[in-house]
DNA sequence: AATGAATGAGAGTTCATTCAT
DNA sequence: TATGAATGAACTCTCATTCAT
């Protein structure tokens, strides 16, 4: 049951010469990605990974020191794609309106593979030194994108962009990540309202000071 | 690493009949909450709990038929706790400023003991069946709560309430983990930037509708 | 799944003294005997045993120092049964004819209430030391029952009565210990066969003197 | 103490496809089946087995999905022998005397290896689904056995012939398990005892009918 | 390079037995 | 005396990882 990882791992043991140990990676990358989506975190052996990627459990040991370095080119690849997602509605010559729209496309399009995978490489597995400066990355540039979307609308005027967008990253995550849990990804009404969301944070509606309410009820855990 | 959990859990194995059982009870879930909370899922073994409670591994699995029972019971427990937060704001005859303000103080606040156990008993722990009831009830409590602010709020006029309702309960959880990760659950500034989220989104200010967005790249896993 | 019983135990651990202990070690030997007979070995355990008889496991511990004193009083309890079924057969005044009939009837009516009981008590249970000589005056006794019915019986003349008498003790055993298998205890044809197969090797009808043959193929295990 | 088996198991996890796995599979099998027969049930630990065998626990795993999966393989392989000791009795071509000859040593030979395996097989040890059928055609086997012995000896004219059967396989059984818990397998004279039995009930000496004793003791357990 | 058999630390769980109350 | 909570050795089974072939 625990995580019997305790090897520092490093990026990977090889590096592919030949065409042929491309492919190999490719579908043990495959595997593992499929696997990880389709029967979580918990069916994650790398035995079931290499069966399924049709190679033997030797060959997938040639290529990645230990599972640890395996997770982490899966999230290395996936933080890829999502990245792609996220700079295709960076471009601020479109116009706001049009670029929160294709965030919220593009964050729904990257829950809607295998709504499973996401959460569990952000969330649930160990990531290794690899991962690291990956992650942080990606988190710069998921921040970037959302704060240009803060910077280009000065309406608001929050002088704590950075935190503001961390905020709205959170929040549209959240949302779309309750939503693929219901399974309610393809619908119009989420996509609007969560269009709605982010264009109501944007603009920021002014709220009325509120000093901090009295009681809060402790709470355990 | 994997979750060996077959066996479908009953509730509770005994109903303590001395004192002295209910303590080790207590100690039991305190200890599980403890490390949940601290370090994460993956050191949630049964030994691990037991050895922290200061109790023997038989006396655990006296008061839990197996690993499963064990963390839903902790589940419930905290279910209830946080129930108890989203009551106190649910109170009608409260302006709604108010209300929203005890609501983003009573979420920060059920993060801050263990940032990690709430998302991990969330997200990351196999649920037993008796689990499922507890956890319905939960939702429902949570729904409620999130829909009462819509409902009292006519200005959005959204025939869509319920998901509304679910996007808001989705986003307000994500920022409150992201915050939890990043450590900054204690900034007034985010308090203050969760409360504009809430409102705005609450608020609805009508984005101009948008056509999708063409071309999504694709996505992988 | 082991047994893991070590201890040479001792026979009982208290004398009953009053009324009430007495009472109390019969509700442990009915339990332990119900259990038994009804749930098999594995479901054997003191606490089930105690909890069945309605009394602690500490009371149980009280009267028996430990599993294999339990389960010996038990199979000195069942053999004085089974002894007086035996006994009531082997008056010499009765017709051998009769007394068959009564020994098949008896070995029949020992199996019938609790069929798995008598096989479970006699070869799948540990015997502690308590056990020994109780068991060996059963053997005894058994065997001096079926010898009296060769002795009676001149016409056989063979000269090694008592393997005959374990020859026959056993045969009758397992066929019986057959049919309850096959729930066929009640089966009036059984009966008639069985008496058959006692009556037909008391008379020892002669079979022409064989060699032993020659090739018989070798067995694993 | 209790035999913790619930999952019903299937038949084998893989199907060894170098020289070493068989090997590795005899070893385990061998290893199983002596401790069966030397140190009985209880002693029967999967890790108990592994080290006998020489190889490690894993290893077993890796070829039996549980315990019962083991058993049962011993049980199946068991079976086989058994049935090629049978069968070489059945040949009808053989004088009757021979063939009970033969049966009565093939009996004696398949107790003789590990006197206490085949009684642990048949009745000590659980079953799971793998064993149901081959169980079947054994029983099945065995009956015909017997029953070809009946049929082929017109003489005793009995029309039960099928529980006929029956009897004098669970009679020669419970005979030579008693001889082998005596000891006294190699004995000629128990040879003889056994053939004499055989030969006697197929012979059917006809008994005058009984009426069912009055009178037989009630029996506990 | 590739294979897959072998390894073994470690996790979940049971139950005979003890002992404070 | 009686109770039942507590104990922990022992058992079944998994899976990351190694290494002979």
């Amino acid at each position: 049951m625990a995580t019997r990882i305790t090897r520092t791992s490093g990026a990977m043991r090889k590096a592919p010469k030949q065409a042929r140990s491309r492919a190999t990676i490719d579908a043990i990358l495959d595997a593992a990605a499929h696997i990880l989506g389709e029967r979580g975190w918990s069916a994650f052996t790398t035995n079931a990974v290499a069966e399924t990627a049709g190679v033997s459990i030797g060959s997938l040991y040639q290529y990645f020191p230990d599972k640890l370095a395996l997770i982490d080119a899966v999230r290395r690849r996936h933080f890829d794609d999502v990245l792609a997602v996220l700079q295709a509605g960076a471009n601020p010559e479109i116009p706001r309106t049009r670029r929160i729209a294709a965030l919220v496309d593009g964050m729904i399009a990257v829950h809607s593979r295998h709504p499973a995978a996401h959460r569990v490489l952000m969330e649930e597995s160990p990531r290794g030194d690899t991962s690291r400066s990956a992650h942080d990355r990606f988190e710069l540039a998921c921040r970037k994108a959302y704060e240009a979307l803060f910077i280009a609308n000065a309406s608001g005027g929050s002088h704590h962009v950075r935190l503001a967008a961390q905020v709205l990253a959170g929040a549209l995550a959240g949302a779309v990540h309750e939503a693929a849990r219901q399974g309610q990804l393809a619908s119009p009404v989420l996509r609007w309202e969560l269009v709605t969301l982010v264009n109501a944070y944007l603009s920021r509606a002014r709220p009325v000071s509120v000093s901090r309410s009295e009681k809060v009820p402790a709470v355990r855990v």
